[in-house]
DNA sequence: ATATGTGAATCAATTCACAGCT
DNA sequence: AGCTGTGAATTGATTCACATAT
């Protein structure tokens, strides 16, 4: 459920400012997802909330958390140390989220070797070792798109199970492995194209794009 | 529509390599989307093909740059020069797509004043002065979490009319402003979530995220 | 009173399947 | 023979509305 890591934040912040429970339409609006959707999301979720109430929100914390397997540290490889790669590697985000960046890979032999956000960058050929040492099951491409297929394939092959495609291009993914791409660029075409169409009032549209399925 | 940006792509690519036309199947191939959902997309564009043959590669690029708008340059503004942002301004991948990064905004008075990928960064009490001068209709949000929502309330009152967020924050867009939200962290949670679990052959989910829509 | 959980209805998107053009 | 364009069928997600619990 793609939505799992808003409810995640917003539980978070709630948490943190101390509330004990929240109702559906309160979720709804710090979400920006309708009360019905927020509870059959949850009810789906298997979580039980007590009626005239609302939902503990520790309870329900734990329950998205579980889901999202954030109980866990995931490892994550990322590829391609450019701008991007950088930035990413960079971000504080990722550690409140049960994510961990515990790998840079480049070609560039005059960014291997440098360090980023206090991880080394080592070379690309040693990208099946490295995916065995850290045990990484998500990997991030963030590479020019000529070299994203392959080492998309040679990720899968050294065991990666998912992988974050930053590069614009459709990457046929091999089978097992789920494949996930963000193409800023198209997602700024889009904007631009419904944004400079209205002139009236506008929709929202998050939660970072639409998707269409391949097979595998 | 979500696809335009992936068919722009595809049809550049079969357009450099001097292919004359193509047939739906043939599309589904390099796009990922399914060959009935091509040609349903294709005549929702008003787009004729030939029956038996195919659509001519040149004329039906044409109509898709129309629709995305591509026919002229769209200036974004960035407004914050982390990493994210500087990754932004740096990314040639813009300019082939209708879309020209031509003001940097930022509250560091250290970062202030440099320049990134040949844009001047100014500073962010200078917004509505910028975005009028510049005047531009699409801007990029890569600040903390917390500035986001102002900023935004900011670049609409300032006549932004999309704006693309990449802050891990649920924005209340002002009346007739788009915004749409990536999430990185959030991309890689649920793949985490999906790559994790699934054990058998997956499906790739590619274009950058589901989507919620939020009244404005 | 208040708010959940869920069948039933609705809405949007995808896919099927085929008639009709070249 | 091959491939588009599109009605009809299907699938999936969202929303409604209400019985049910506190």
């Amino acid at each position: 459920m793609a939505r799992l890591p808003v409810y995640h934040r917003a539980l978070l912040t709630l948490a943190q400012r101390g509330e004990r429970t929240v109702s559906s339409a309160e979720l709804s609006v710090v979400t920006g997802v309708t009360a019905p959707t927020v509870r059959r999301d949850l009810s789906h979720l298997g979580s039980f909330g007590t009626r005239g109430t609302g939902y503990a929100v520790s309870q329900l914390l734990a329950r998205v958390d579980r889901a999202l397997g954030i109980d866990r540290e995931w490892p994550v490889v990322v590829v391609g140390i450019g701008s991007l790669g950088r930035a990413l590697a960079r971000s504080g985000n990722f550690s409140a989220r049960g994510l961990k960046v515990v790998a840079l890979l480049d070609i560039d032999p005059q960014v291997v070797g440098s360090a980023v956000g206090g991880v080394a960058v080592e070379h690309v050929d040693r990208l099946e070792a490295v995916v065995k040492r850290e045990e990484a099951a998500i990997a991030v491409l963030a590479t020019p798109p000529g070299a994203a297929q392959s080492l998309a394939d040679r990720l899968a092959a050294a065991g990666v199970r998912a992988i974050l495609n930053l590069a614009p291009v459709v990457l046929r993914p091999a089978l097992g492995v789920r494949v996930g791409t963000v193409d800023l660029a198209a997602e700024l075409q889009v904007l631009a194209f419904y944004g400079a169409r209205t002139e009236g009032p506008a929709r929202t549209v998050t939660g970072a794009g639409r998707r269409r399925r391949q097979s595998s």
